[in-house]
DNA sequence: CACCTAATTAGATTATATGTTAAATAGCAA
DNA sequence: TTGCTATTTAACATATAATCTAATTAGGTG
């Protein structure tokens, strides 16, 4: 069921920004944390933030730390906020 | 254009949960606010962070204040997540 | 006007979020 | 082991959010 945390991560403009660039293709976090003008700890908290949220996974390959979207818990948030506004799924 | 405002305002359950009762009917400050184990005063924070993005509109009718979803701002919520998550929109 | 009701604003407190630098951890490679 | 790179965790400062009680505003009604 859709966790709470997943609004919450999602108020963040910086995180919603990360959620994009994970759209179509894995990220190691130095990757994504050098878009930003942010420190890595800082970013580094960002993530942990989608990580408990559910919305991003992340898997080590050496030592690099990639990060993936979750396509299911990204389409619970859409279901959602589908639910909050009253939306019919078409199809 | 979709508010940063919106995504915040959607980050506090209480406020979620307001803007499902007036999915399908408008409600005053007052009928909303006793749902609530809460003082009116935090509620009306609630109301004025929803209306601060927009997702709310107020119309006062005597000395009640009636409040409704502002369909338009939901749908560019909606649009938003879609966009975040790279989900079409289908027909 | 005086009074009542509905709702908000003011002022204060506490909790949570955001960001920093410094230190720690994990893996790789000489 | 030593050293290097990638990333996180710790410790802390500051900003923003959430909540309360008390006071105020706005609109009715006698």
């Amino acid at each position: 069921m859709l966790n709470s945390k997943a609004f919450k991560a999602l108020a963040h403009p910086v995180r919603r920004d990360i959620l994009k660039r994970l759209r179509d293709e894995q990220l190691s976090a130095g990757e994504i944390a050098e878009a930003y003008d942010m420190s890595k700890p800082s970013m580094s908290t960002h993530f942990s933030v989608l990580k408990e949220a559910r919305l991003i996974q992340a898997e080590r390959k050496g030592n690099h730390i990639y990060y993936r979207l979750n396509v299911t818990v990204a389409d619970e948030v859409l279901s959602g906020i589908m639910d909050i506004f009253g939306i019919e799924k078409e199809k």
